[in-house]
RNA sequence: GCUCCCAUCGUCUAGCCCGGUCUAGGACAUCGCCUUUUCACGGCGGUAACAGGGGUUCGAAUCCCCUUGGGAGUACCA
């Protein structure tokens, strides 16, 4: 059996982080099987549904390196469209069939007696079931007759008086007890299908082999099964995941910040890291790992690993995660995302050494991408830096006076854009040896001296990266 | 309210299915130390958890029940 699984967003706003995690598991169970990754949009809510969200997600997913391999911009003839609002016709057979059988029946009840029906079973403790009067077969040919005459029914589907058991993934067995749902509506009565029916429908249409999906339809699944049942389909395996939550621990939504993928996006996370922590929550490596890509995973992935409590969103290990992936990427790839970040004009100008050393030095400094530009400015560019007072105190030692002035002579007998790592150690050891300075007031004096901070990255790996020019601010800066 | 789900360090988790090897392991964060002629990077180490109560058993983080706490669902939303 080849393995087909889907993820299906509501374009009704941006990708979320639980959405980009729960498409992930979905892709990654695809490669770890040599299954198929569809991407379906329901958009069966036309009020809320907006084109231009659909393509922002898709976006988002693509920015993730979550390739589907079927959806509506990638359909399969024998499964398309892949859009719900483009599939009306196909609920319709379907439920129609499901009327023909007397599995499903017309319903005029009008809002008011429905919620009159809910409040009496609010009243009485237990879930609201319907109890309308055409539930009644004997009020069908009343139906058929207020049809006829133009009235438009809803579609109610006739659920079975009978327990149900789920055998999930990563719940396990989950028994629904009888009762828990009562006949639901599976059309609407302008013609609209509604989600559980048409995600049945469809992940049985598109001969889906497991569901990965939130938490959030456990309780949903009870009556998808019911129409499973009536359809004659064959059941997917479900693997119901945890839901993500906020500090509050709430399930996570707009209301805890950044929760949407494009501000990552837009914040320059790498993907890679993105999904490498997203797959962490909730899911653990075999051999407890926890950097990786999705190669590594997709050798190692399985339903089996996830934990069923739900997992609390934490910006702190994601900066790590983010930070660990910075420091295992190659050089030649961190180069060209920082060269195309603003403010890198001097970055860019420089020679390929320079990058490669610069990037070097930096990348176990910087948590995102947007760190080195930041860095460059302050380590090497910053040519009036901010007197601290560690700095004022190393300012004030007897040997410090000295040092600035031998830096300010040296710094100004250079022509050459960057000095080296030769011509640095020549002035340490000058210092040491005719002004008898060493230890710690040799390397922090000629440190305050070059880079007017106290502290940083290493200088013989630092000076030969800083123009001479800005050198020579500093230490006029500093004398003054 | 009702139904379903969940419960190990502050956080993410391993272990649980197949009880003993768990005085509970790893990671983030935090604290400390070491190294480096400075500063970092790094390395090393510390603090810190089986929600509570009953069973079952020679033995329970692991199995069962109850309580408590948390989450989700309860729509002609998805």
């Amino acid at each position: 059996m080849t393995v087909r699984v889907r993820f299906a967003p509501s374009p009704t706003g941006y990708l979320h982080i639980g959405g980009a995690r729960t498409a992930l598991y979905n892709y990654l169970y695809a490669k770890a099987t040599g299954g198929t990754f569809v991407l379906r949009i329901e958009d069966t809510d036309l009020e809320r549904s907006k084109a231009e969200y659909e393509k922002l997600q898709i976006d988002d997913l693509k920015w993730l390196g979550l390739l589907h391999d079927e959806g509506p911009d990638k359909p399969n003839p024998k499964y398309a469209p892949y859009r719900q609002s483009e599939r009306t016709e196909i609920y319709q057979k379907h439920a129609q069939e499901l009327v023909d059988k007397d599995l499903a029946y017309y319903d005029f009840c009008t809002e008011e007696e429905l919620d009159a029906m809910k409040e009496k079973a609010a009243a009485e403790g237990r879930d609201p079931v319907y109890e309308g009067k055409w539930k009644d077969p004997a009020f069908h040919q009343e139906a058929l007759d207020r049809i006829a005459k133009g009235e438009k029914p809803a579609i109610r589907f006739r659920a079975p008086k009978k327990s149900y058991t789920l055998n999930d993934k990563v719940k396990g067995s989950v028994t629904y007890p009888e009762n828990m749902v009562g006949d639901f509506v599976i059309v609407r009565s302008n013609g609209q299908p509604v989600y559980n029916f048409c995600c049945v429908v469809d992940d049985y249409l598109m001969e889906i082999t497991h569901v990965i999906r939130g938490e959030d339809h456990l309780n949903n699944t009870v009556r998808q099964l019911m129409i499973y049942e009536a359809l004659g389909a064959k059941i997917p395996e479900f693997a119901h995941v945890s839901l993500l939550i906020g500090h509050d621990r709430q399930k996570l939504s707009k209301r805890h910040g950044a929760t949407s993928v494009n501000l990552y996006r837009s914040e320059h996370y790498l993907p890679e890291a993105m999904c490498n922590y997203l797959c962490l929550l909730g899911w653990s490596h075999p051999t407890e790992k926890d950097i990786f890509d999705k190669q590594d995973i997709v050798e190692v992935f399985s339903l089996d690993r996830f934990s069923a409590s739900s997992a609390m969103y934490d910006l702190e290990k994601f900066k790590w995660v983010n930070s660990e992936h910075i420091k295992k990427m190659d050089n030649a790839s961190l180069i060209l995302l920082i060269e195309q970040e603003p403010e890198t004009e001097f970055f860019r100008k420089q020679s390929p050494e320079w990058k490669n050393a610069c990037v070097e030095l930096l990348k176990r400094y910087a948590q995102f991408i947007t760190d080195f530009p930041k860095l460059v400015n302050e380590l090497i560019l910053n040519d009036d830096p901010e007197i601290t007072d560690p700095l004022k105190e190393i300012l004030s030692w007897d040997t410090t006076p000295q040092i600035l002035a031998f830096i300010a002579e040296e710094t100004g007998k250079v022509t050459s854009e960057f000095i080296s790592e030769a011509e640095l150690n020549g002035w340490m050891e000058h210092v040491k040896k005719i002004m008898g300075v060493k230890g710690k007031p040799l390397f922090q004096g000629v440190r305050a001296a070059l880079t007017g901070h106290d502290h940083g990255p290493d200088l013989k790996f630092l000076i030969p990266l800083t123009p001479v020019r800005v050198l020579k601010n500093r230490v006029a800066h500093l004398n003054k």
